[in-house]
DNA sequence: GTCGCTTGCCAC
DNA sequence: AAACGTGGCAAGCGAC
């Protein structure tokens, strides 16, 4: 579908606003039209929209908005088809908070979800899909107008007027390139996944609202914690420097002073250094060892949670961190700025760890954080792609998964939860779920690769359903590689592609179930938010729900959050969910009436 | 000074 | 035959 017969316009006159208004009502091929904007830079909060586009195959528009607001705002209330976006959140987003125009979602279409939906091993990025698809012309004029800009030196996305030619020109095809983008993807997804693009984009809306919600700190505690975390930084770093004449943040010289010191580095790391990671560093008992791995570890806590929790609150004490909800491969959601799914958890090797869980708090007077997490939702996705039977029945039947599993792994009915043979099994579980192979498992669950051989094999036997259905994804994936030159699987659920790449076949059947988990907990959230909860939600991460809401409702939405969460419909196993509450995040009690 | 790469480390 | 998956982020360091 090469890029030929279009014309992009500038309007800069009434004269071309009736040419505009002449062409939206003509008549076309196509019944949506696309739009884009250009902004002053990323932040909704702080930038604004400059420029606003239209486009269809043939023609792209563009218009300043200081000039023709009023022209963009009837746009939007006229036109009677859909409107499409790369990336609409963002552009729905800065038109509604930067323009108040505000666009029925239900009538927005997304070819960013598109491409991730039809390619989610692939770039989704305009440029790119636009090359492939469209015409590979196109991609040069983002080139164009970054030399542009770079040759006049002072003029940013914010200062860079609008009547320069290279700048509309760009905008404007940006529209066009979204037109021609659905037209070749929209049926093609239609056809292949509707319901795992109609989730997403369903989705999408309450994910905004999540970010704009945000998470409230306990700004004087985080403060607390980082200067007294950050006062150990620097004294340690000082003492090492002075003690062996060595930068506390740099491996080599460390690696250096020790091995003169007498101790031998085998470890290496990918790119071929000697290894100088924690595990290294716990074997060595030297007081310079030591204090490096106590120092990375709170400066981990300070420059990377601590530091984000007193700087970037808001004025209600509120952080808001960017939730990608297609952010990766498996249709996982992903979180930055912080990325709040990595806070460290409570344990015995990082004592302060604690600390940061504990800096999010609710933002209620009385208020409670709920955190709802699925029961092993991974472990039962296995039992029911693999349609096991003795995996089922482990699941079917009363107590702990994992105990079930072992008292007939060791033959012993009377095994306990206390029993340490249970993380073995729990270990030798999840080794399966990620494709790991017998030396790999040994070394994560600290065992001897006899051990790890045997507990696999003990598996198989118990459990030959898995085994069939790791072997049915590879053969299907192969197949299709075969005659359709990619390995692929399709989702259950929503019927959405999961491609191996690089070779890695095998990694298919970890897509799968996760990728699977993660659509389940897209629905959960959508439900949630029919519950009534929508503007309580605070953050997702993979197998868990935190909301935050006042004290007054936390009886009514621990109850709705469960209603919403578990499910006996989906799957041949149930799919249960637990509820914890308390003021803090890292300070949770199981809930109960 | 910025950029990109490497190394290491946090979670599910 | 060979093989743990998905992410985000900070510091150090060499290159431009």
């Amino acid at each position: 579908m090469p890029l030929t017969d279009v014309q992009l316009h500038y309007i800069d006159s009434l004269e071309e606003v009736m040419n505009f208004k002449r062409w939206l009502g003509e008549r076309r091929e196509i019944n949506f039209i696309s739009s884009d904007t250009e902004t002053s830079g990323l932040s909704l909060e702080n930038d604004r929209v400059r420029m606003i586009q239209f486009g269809d195959l043939h023609h792209g528009w563009a218009m300043a908005r200081d000039e023709w607001l009023g022209v963009a705002r009837d746009t939007f209330k006229t036109y009677e088809g859909d409107f499409v976006f790369h990336n609409a959140p963002f552009d729905v987003g800065f038109l509604r908070d930067s323009c108040q125009i505000n666009i029925p979602t239900h009538r927005v279409r997304c070819t960013m979800v598109r491409s991730k939906v039809l390619e989610p091993h692939m770039s989704a990025a305009l440029k790119q899909q636009a090359t492939r698809y469209v015409d590979a012309v196109a991609a040069g004029s983002q080139k164009k107008l970054d030399e542009a800009l770079g040759a006049r030196g002072a003029w940013t996305w914010g200062t860079v007027p609008c009547e320069f030619e290279p700048y509309w020109s760009y905008a404007a095809l940006d529209a066009v390139l979204t037109a021609h983008l659905e037209a070749h993807h929209g049926p093609l997804v239609e056809a292949e996944a509707p319901k795992a693009y109609d989730l997403e984009m369903t989705v999408y809306w309450v994910i905004e609202r999540m970010e704009r919600y945000g998470a409230h700190i306990d700004v004087k505690y985080a403060r607390e914690k980082y200067d007294a975390f950050t006062r150990y930084v620097e004294e340690s770093a000082d003492w090492i420097l002075r003690t062996y004449g060595v930068k506390a943040g740099s491996n080599a010289a460390i690696i250096g002073v020790l091995t003169e010191a007498g101790y031998r580095f085998n470890k290496m790391t990918q790119g071929g250094a000697q290894a100088l990671d924690k595990e290294v560093l716990g074997d060595i008992d030297h007081p310079l060892a030591q204090t490096v791995l106590q120092r990375r570890q709170l400066q981990k806590l300070t420059s990377t949670y601590l530091s984000h929790f007193i700087n970037e609150v808001d004025a209600s004490d509120c952080i808001h961190p960017s939730i990608n909800s297609l952010g990766t491969r498996t249709s996982r959601m992903s979180m930055s700025d912080p990325n709040l799914q990595n806070l460290p958890r409570k344990s015995e090797n990082n004592p302060g760890a604690d600390t940061i869980r504990n800096s999010i708090t609710t933002r209620y007077d009385g208020g409670r954080l709920l955190m709802c997490d699925f029961d092993q939702i991974e472990m039962r996705l296995l039992a029911h792609l693999s349609a096991d039977h003795g995996l089922i029945e482990a699941f079917r039947s009363e107590g702990d998964f994992f105990v079930n599993v072992a008292r007939q792994m060791f033959d012993d009915p009377e095994f306990k939860k206390s029993d340490p043979r249970r993380q073995l099994v729990k270990n030798s579980q999840y080794a399966q779920i990620y494709g790991a192979g017998i030396p790999k498992f040994a070394k994560t669950a600290g065992v001897t690769e006899d051990v790890a051989r045997a507990v696999f094999n003990r598996l198989h036997q118990l459990y030959p359903g898995v085994r069939k259905f790791q072997k049915s994804v590879d053969e299907v994936a192969w197949g299709r590689f075969n005659t359709e030159g990619q390995a692929y699987v399709r989702s259950p659920l929503t019927n959405r592609r999961h491609v191996a790449d690089g070779g890695k076949v095998y990694a298919l059947v970890n897509y799968l179930i996760q990728g699977t988990a993660a659509e389940v907990l897209k629905m959960k959230i959508l439900a949630a938010d029919a519950a009534g909860l929508g503007d309580y939600l605070v953050v997702p991460v993979h197998d868990e729900l935190i909301i935050d809401v006042p004290g007054d409702m936390v009886t009514d939405a621990a109850h709705a959050l469960l209603k919403s969460m578990n499910d006996t419909e989906l799957f041949s196993v149930p799919i249960t969910a637990s509820v914890s509450v308390g003021e803090r995040w890292g300070s949770k009690e199981a809930w109960s009436e």
